[in-house]
DNA sequence: GCGGATCAC
DNA sequence: TATGGTGATCCGC
């Protein structure tokens, strides 16, 4: 099935291959085309409902990009995550040779879990919300194929969506899809003031509310459905309605126990609809078990192809794929892959804070630069603008970074560190011509400067003025020991203009999930059956929690496989070592240091790199779990 | 702290 | 004619 790589054997290859094996060939071949096609179609592609003829789409859209820079970027990207993918496969295959299955299977389910159903979120989202403001703006537009952006659509009105536009698609190919289609300007003046007027209605609902852009937003309504001795429902209906009446504007909602899940179900009846999710525990995991992976957020294009190469696409295959997920735990994080076929995540809604910023940069994409002086002249200019924006937010940082992207679609970045918070463009560039002019001689397409490692400005801080303060003392700004909240980044903004979009984080998994506690009747058995039928909840239900006793906290981390305690000083590397071993210990530490990609050949650089980790869920691999005090 | 990758919008 | 900009997080080193 590789692509390509037995082209010149390939005629010895047919003779020896049956009618079958060659139609198979063929077949298997076609199959990862449209893979790529499909990969490559782009970031927002099959993340929503997708068309009949989504497969002639992706290949129009490959086509019309066929030969050029951007589309042998992707083709190179293609390759090397599929290699990575063989690496995972076989890696699995090594490892579960020589697996107890049913013994993992059981050390699987004991992964036990709340899912917290203690309060009522609600993710809402606004339908089409650039396009909707551009109709308002000019209503010629209504009922148009239209999308938003002009080099790459931000939006696509929904009757452009039928001809396969999306988001984040480059102008050109949109309108290979759809000839008639008209491209607009952005208008961010009237998405701010939209965006605001919702806000509005919406802080009367709660007023914690979390924005997290402009057209989306989480509450948390448990309150204001006591207060006013309401359903979930009748307040969603009622804050939509609100909303269209003060913006005309739709917007879509969902309503479940938690962020993520509400977020899954705002996408479930939109537009223009809003889907509540049933409180129960065993609904939720129904639900889940026929989701595709990609609908969580926070599994991309490349977390998806990854589980599909294990045999995953929905999260119900996750808990049927327990073995195997648990034996990659170090690469995939099966605590996370189980949180998310649990349907447990982050309940917290609370606004973002200034003090939450991580860093302020701009970037620039331009025609192909490969002058020198051109490059650092328009490094210049990045790093006034980068000024311009450091004073209107007001902040200042330590961290200078230089990004560039090759005119092959690589990415660079080249960062450097200072002892003194630095704001200006006089402090900032100088750093930054030392960084890039390392680099030269360079062809490149876009260029950028970011600034992290921040200080707020607007808090003033115990008298010293910014200037000569040495780089010692401040640090502990942030610890809150307590809940562990790094919660959420919202956008802030409110005097002035700026779309400041900050993100949102799924996870800060508080103490949700557990491992094997047994104090707790709350509790239960995470796994149903797998397929058909919801579980006779007891089958599982109670498991074994206390087979084994254990107060994981005296005894150090637990091996999964093994099951030992491996005594309270192991950190979470030792403990991996030790499932390393425990599963086998030759063929592992060997393996294991070996990188998938690019195998011996031409050292053309220095290194291979490691496989990288997957955990989607914050802390990622299962480590983290056992240890919890 | 640095650099590459991934992800969301 | 020609595939964006901003920001976050994670991982391995």
């Amino acid at each position: 099935m590789p692509p390509s790589p037995n082209k010149d054997k390939g005629k010895e290859k047919v003779v020896e291959m049956s009618e079958e094996e060659r139609q198979a060939a063929i077949a298997a071949a076609e199959a990862r085309q449209r893979s790529f096609e499909r990969s490559f179609a782009g970031p927002s592609v099959g993340k929503a409902g997708l068309m009949r003829d989504q497969t002639d789409i992706n290949r129009i859209i490959a086509e019309a990009s066929k030969g050029s820079k951007y589309y042998l970027n992707q083709v190179r990207k293609d390759k090397e995550l599929t290699e990575k993918i063989e690496w995972y496969q076989a890696k699995r295959d090594e490892l579960m040779k020589m697996a107890n299955i049913p013994r993992l299977e059981s050390e699987a389910e004991r992964i036990e879990s709340i899912l917290d159903m203690s309060q009522v979120i609600v993710h809402v989202d606004m339908d089409a919300f650039y396009a909707s403001v551009e109709v308002q703006r000019d209503p010629t537009l209504k009922g148009k194929a239209f999308g938003v952006g002009q080099g790459v659509l931000t939006t696509a009105s929904y009757e452009a969506r039928k001809y396969g536009c999306r988001s984040g698609m480059a102008g050109f190919i949109a309108k290979k899809l759809c000839p008639h289609i008209i491209l607009t300007k952005m208008h961010f003046d009237l998405y701010i003031a939209a965006s605001k007027a919702v806000r509005e209605v919406l802080l009367q609902y709660d007023e914690n509310l979390m924005m997290a852009s402009l057209d989306e937003g989480y509450l948390n309504i448990t309150p204001y459905m006591s207060t006013h001795n309401m359903t979930a429902a009748d307040v969603v209906s009622q804050l939509r309605a609100e909303v269209q009446a003060k913006t005309q504007l739709t917007m879509s909602a969902g309503i479940a126990p938690n962020r993520m899940l509400a977020k899954i179900c705002s996408d479930k009846n939109k537009p223009n609809g809003q889907y509540e999710m049933e409180f129960d525990r065993t609904v939720v995991t129904k639900f889940m078990r026929d989701l595709p992976v990609r609908k969580i957020p926070g599994f991309g294009r490349v977390t998806e192809r990854c589980l599909e190469g294990l045999g995953v696409e929905t999260c119900g295959d996750i808990y049927s794929h327990r073995a195997e997920l648990l034996v990659m735990d170090h690469w995939f994080g099966f605590r996370g892959l189980c949180k998310a076929y649990l349907g447990i995540a982050d309940n917290s809604v609370a606004p973002g804070k200034r003090e939450e910023r991580k860093s302020v940069g701009v970037e620039r994409t331009f025609r192909e630069k490969t002058n020198d002086e051109d490059i650092l002249n328009e490094l210049a200019s990045i790093a006034e603008e980068l000024e311009k924006d450091l004073d209107r937010l007001q902040y200042a940082g330590k961290t200078v970074t230089v990004k560039y992207k090759l005119h092959t679609y690589e990415n660079k970045t080249r960062a450097r560190s200072v002892g003194k918070y630095i704001s200006s463009s006089k402090d900032i560039l100088p750093i930054a011509l030392e960084l890039m002019k390392r680099e030269l001689p360079v062809r490149i397409r876009l260029l950028g400067l970011r600034l992290s490692t921040l200080k707020d400005l607007t808090v003033a801080d115990k008298g010293i003025k910014g200037f000569f303060t040495s780089p010692s003392k401040k640090r502990a700004t942030s610890t809150e020991a307590g809940p562990s909240r790094s919660i959420t980044p919202i956008p802030i903004d409110d005097d002035d203009d700026i779309p400041e979009l900050l993100r949102m984080e799924e996870e800060d998994e508080a103490e949700v999930l557990d491992m094997t506690n047994d104090d707790n009747d709350v509790v239960d058995s995470p796994i149903p059956y797998d397929n058909g039928t919801p579980p006779p909840t007891s089958t599982l239900g109670k498991r074994k929690s206390l087979e084994v006793d254990k107060p994981s906290h005296l005894l150090g981390p637990v091996c999964p496989i093994c099951n030992k305690a491996l005594g309270p000083g192991t950190s979470n590397t030792g403990l991996n070592e030790h499932i390393d071993w425990c599963l086998n210990k030759d063929a592992i530490s060997e393996a294991s240091k070996r990188s998938p990609v690019k195998k011996i050949k031409t050292d053309n650089k220095v290194g291979n790199r490691n496989i990288p980790k997957k955990g989607k869920d914050g802390k990622g691999t299962m480590l983290s779990w056992l240890k919890k005090p």
